[in-house]
RNA sequence: UCCUCCUUAGCUCAGUUGGUUAGAGCACCUGACUGUUAAUCAGGGUGUCCUAGGUUCAAGUCCUAGAGGAGGAGCCA
């Protein structure tokens, strides 16, 4: 017999008709003559109850059935008389496709931690939460395609090795096939990467942004969504060594327009969710609900679903830093020094605590800053007239903070070899990049948003190696 | 990398000012129950108290070092 998914036999009043389905045990309770199955199959979040009579021929094979054995069963699909479902399967016959021995499978029906089941990341997608997350995770993969698909973007694969040191986004991971108990060296007495695979020292990316420049300076509009690796010692619930970025880069956009396709990009993909993943996202609220049930009033999120349309509804708060620093100068916890770090004037980098101040406190929505002081940016950025700031912008969320980060590109020649120059960067690295401003240079503008962190936001979930299947942390490769 | 906290049964956790044989719930096994909803009820055994040193008559508890984890910070997406 042909395999029934369960999300589609739970749509379905087809009683009476005899169906096969296949899954995991998440429960198995009972009484003396019949036993209740719960059967998950990824397809949904919701379990089909398997009602099995229990006798001298079917009590061998119920025996044997613990949380965690993979089932195929052929049964009857009924109404059910129970109050938890409409639908059940009243089992023909049960095999036991492959057993779990409940001495060892790690997995029980009751609440694991986080943390517990990060160690288990083998076995985690066989729990709510992480199936949950891993169905979001898909949609949102795809909508993020859609949506580039929908507005006339072409999406690029930039490479995952690159040649260049010049990306100005963190440490770098090197890539070499040399032997590392016997380096090659030259005359100097440093490593010859001559004797390299290519020749050179290579790293895996940082950003796939200076190449998706060179795209859409003959495509228009481009975007790219792939994995990005920073080597940075970072130990925090929002940062991952091995991470997935969307980095859509648009000629003829200037700053202004790069904002708006943010924030509708944000909008179309929470919009995405809550038209799709329904089931999940309320799992997830509930779970959120119940992990902070513990916590203050005022320290509780808000939320999930509602979170979300609250987000779409609202239109992003537009201001420039010189806003930023000005509100949060005269703001109660500048003044009264409870920021760990006081605001003094206009040049301050902001920190998280300010950050979120913004929009947690004072604009009770997501922020975008923009004209940011060029000292504290990238070397690509476009220069502002007044010779001080760039237009940068950067999208901040609630909780997560940073999510976005983004500019209009400095497309004038000389002012981008300046700045080069000025910041260091070995100018025969970037040739490539800086020809693109000589033939046909045009105002171009893009971001970078890091998907793991939109997951956070998305799912509700508060460490971001929850959101990911495998998360690359420093110390931890496992699986 | 810095600061703070944590590590006790398969899991979640309690363990008082250092003091007999280290506890509970869940899971597991046995039994009861005509349909349960993380079923319920009764019974059963379960430990490298993270590791290595140290202080002490006595250490799960105190001290030192190390390992791992969490939260926050920096870096950023």
């Amino acid at each position: 017999m042909k395999r029934t998914e369960i999300k589609t036999l739970l749509q379905s009043t087809g009683y009476g008709k005899e169906v096969n389905v296949k899954g995991w045990v998440r429960t198995k309770r009972g009484s003396k003559h019949v036993a209740f199955i719960a059967l998950n199959d990824g397809s949904t979040i919701k379990n089909i109850q398997i009602v099995a009579e229990i006798n001298p021929e079917t009590e061998k094979t119920l025996d044997k059935i613990h949380t965690g054995a993979a089932l195929s069963v052929d049964g009857l699909v009924i109404e059910s008389p129970g109050s938890g479902q409409k639908v059940e399967l009243q089992a023909k016959n049960i095999d036991i496709l492959g057993p779990a021995n409940p001495d060892e499978y790690p997995l029980q029906p009751k609440k694991h931690s986080l943390e517990f089941l990060r160690e288990k990341a083998h076995l985690r997608f066989r729990t709510n939460t992480f199936s949950a997350i891993t169905r979001v995770r898909h949609a949102m993969i795809f909508a993020v395609h859609n949506y580039f698909n929908d507005h006339g973007f072409y999406n690029i694969h930039t490479p995952i090795i690159t040649g260049s040191d010049a990306e100005g986004a963190g440490e770098m991971y090197q890539v070499t096939t040399l032997d590392l108990s016997n380096v090659p060296k030259n005359e100097n007495g440093e490593v010859d990467f001559s004797k390299d695979f290519f020749g050179k020292a290579t790293n895996l990316t940082v950003s796939g942004q200076l190449e998706a420049e060179l795209a859409a300076l003959a495509l228009s509009k481009v975007y790219t969504f792939g994995p990005t690796f920073r080597a940075e010692n970072s130990n925090t619930s929002r940062h991952l060594a091995e991470f997935w970025m969307i980095e859509p880069e648009m000629a003829f956009y200037d700053i202004r327009d790069d904002m708006d396709l943010a924030e509708d990009m944000l909008k179309y993909l929470i919009r995405y969710a809550l038209d799709n993943c329904m089931d999940d996202l309320e799992f997830l609220s509930k779970r959120l609900l119940d992990e902070e049930k513990n916590k203050k009033a005022e320290e509780r999120s808000m939320e999930l679903v509602e979170k979300l349309r609250f987000v779409l509804d609202q239109d992003f708060e537009r201001i420039t830093y010189t806003r930023a620093i000005d509100i949060l100068r005269n703001s109660k916890p500048n003044k009264k020094k409870k920021f760990r770090f006081v605001i003094e004037g206009w040049g301050a980098d902001l920190q998280s605590e300010h950050e979120r101040y913004l929009v947690e406190k004072y604009f009770k929505k997501p922020v975008i800053i923009t004209d940011y002081p060029k000292d504290i940016k990238a070397f690509y950025m476009k220069q502002n007239e007044d010779g001080k700031t760039v237009r940068a912008m950067d999208v901040l969320f609630p909780q997560i903070g940073e999510i976005i980060g983004g500019s209009q590109r400095e497309d004038d020649y000389d002012k981008l070899y300046n700045r080069i120059k000025e910041m260091n960067i070995p100018e025969e690295s970037m040739w490539w990049y800086l020809e693109t401003r000589k033939f046909g240079s045009v105002p171009h503008s893009g971001f970078g948003l890091g998907f793991e962190r939109m997951m956070l936001f998305m799912t509700g979930m508060g460490n971001i190696r929850d959101v990911i299947p495998f998360p690359r942390t420093p110390l931890n490769c496992e699986f």
